[in-house]
Parts: structure tokens; sequence; C-alpha cells
DNA sequence: CCAGGTAACTTGTGTTTTGCAAGTTAGTAG
DNA sequence: CTACTAACTTGCAAAACACAAGTTACCTGG
């Protein structure tokens, strides 16, 4: 994952080099609400296109923040799930929230329980239902 | 501020259709750090390029994250400093930094006293020196 | 008084990224 | 045999970006 040349050492630039455009934290707020496939990615309001979510989701994996297995054979089908460090981001989702919470105009507000998740906590309750192969 | 086009209602979302590219937050980061002038933030390791800077600071007075106004006539110099709803953003600076530090290989250590510095706390310290002219 | 320097930009040009539409693959259902 | 679904890939025009050069208004040294 260490082949993408960063712009500095600072971990704020690090980040963004990874997390900094317009779509990648939303497919991680997509995970974390509990969507799991292509599909449920693209029917988010937002409307992602399909060749930039096959992208993002393959950076993600690329760097280790979002997994990818098959969740059925005949025909093959995939699901995406956080790693324990895309767990990590759910902070920088909860200060983007609440952020927008207080400065955005008509903006809803988020789902009831979502400050108080923890990473270790929603790593607890979210491991992949069976110990399937990866891809 | 209200005539960008959000994408969705999402407040998460709404912040990354203001914050979401590789720049906007690493000028918040320089004005964390104190700097104040258009030269300071060229001079920034990540080598922003002159159109885009003015293109970000212009998109973040905008938006009422950023003031701009002169510290000097003759000739005319500006200086750019953080809103009270730019200082908000504090937070979220923080978390990306907590990740990059802790998932990033061969990134600085942040500065002492970063992760307990409050956006009030920063703000009461932080007002122009002069009650100058805006523009 | 004229060359050179500085701060804060603007403009031009070519490359890269994005958005939108359409096509593909491997199956299932009727 | 046709239609349908999930998870993509491909093609193309539009937008964003990077890089270099130019601009404005002043100041300084010789």
């Amino acid at each position: 994952m260490d082949e993408e040349n960063f712009r500095s050492a600072c971990p704020a630039a690090g980040s963004l080099d990874i997390l900094g455009d317009r779509w990648s934290l939303l497919i991680i707020r997509d995970l974390l609400m509990g969507k799991r496939r292509y599909a449920d990615f693209q029917a988010s309001p937002e409307g992602i296109s399909t060749n930039i979510l096959a992208d993002r989701l393959k950076r993600l994996q690329e760097f280790g923040i979002v997994e990818k297995r098959s969740y059925q054979v005949k025909p093959t089908r995939y699901e995406y799930n956080m790693t324990r460090r895309g767990a990590d981001l759910i902070p920088i989702l909860q200060e983007l929230c609440r952020w927008g919470e207080q400065h955005l105009p008509e903006c809803w507000t988020p789902p009831k329980g979502l400050y108080s998740l923890t990473p270790e906590a929603w790593w607890e309750h979210s491991g992949w239902d069976t110990a399937e192969e990866r891809n």
C-alpha cells in the first residue's frame, strides 16, 4: 500500500492523499450504515457513477481499508466490508457529520447512536458471518 | 453560501461537498499552524499550485470558513484567518491526523498539543490583532 | 530614474480525473 | 429463448488540475 507517492510526511496530508476526494469517505459512510454490495453503494442518494465506484473500492482495498469477498458462487457475487483500519476512520466521519450538522442548512440529523460508536465497538459486531474466500 | 448544489442532505456528504478535495483541509491545517499569507501556504511542503490556492481560498471565504483582510496598504497586502466556523473544523483535522499517524508509514508525529486543542480555545487566541478592513 | 525584487494573484496550455451512457459476463427465472 | 440481475468495463466529452508564464502595484539600491 506504500507505493502511493505521498505529497509530504504530514499525517493529515497523507490521510488526504488516500481519502481526500468527494467519494471515498461516502463509501465508508455506507459501509458504516450496513451497506455491503455494489448495488447498495450505487443506490445511495448522492449517485456515484459506476466507474468511480469500482475505482474507489479498488483503491480502498489496496490501502487495506476495505475487504472484498464472494458471498456466493454460480453466479459469483461479491460483498465488501471495512477492515479494522477502515473502522478507525469512524471518528473522521463522525466529525465531518458533526460539522455538517452544525453548519449546513437543511441537512438530516444523523442516526441515533452514531456519535457514541467507537471503532472497537463496530469492529466487534461486524465480522463476516462465515469465513469464506477473499478476493 | 447555500447556492452550492449539495449531492444530498446527508451532513457528511454536505461537508465533503465543501471540503472533499486534496487541498482545502490542508489550507485549514496551515491556518491552524499559524500561517496567514498567500506565500506561506505556497511554501508548505505539499506544493500547492497558485491557481488552485487562489481558488480554494475564494471558496473557503464563500463558505464562511476563512476571512481575508488587508494588513497594509501601499502596497496592499492580504492575510487570511479562520472564522469560528473554520475553527470548528479542527476536530476533523485532528482525526485525520490521528488516523494518518496510526496507519501511515514514516509520517511525522504532529506538534505537541494538537490533540488537546479545541475550537473554542483556538478561537479565543486567534483574533486579528487590530480591527481592520475586510475584503 | 531605472533595474531588480516582492506579494498576491491571473492567464494559458496540456494532462488527468470525473461524469454519463452504453456494453459485458455469467449466471437465474419463466 | 427472452428477460433480468449483479458486478462490473469501456468510450467519450466535460471539468478539474498542474505547471509555467505573465500581471499589478509598490519598494529598494545604485
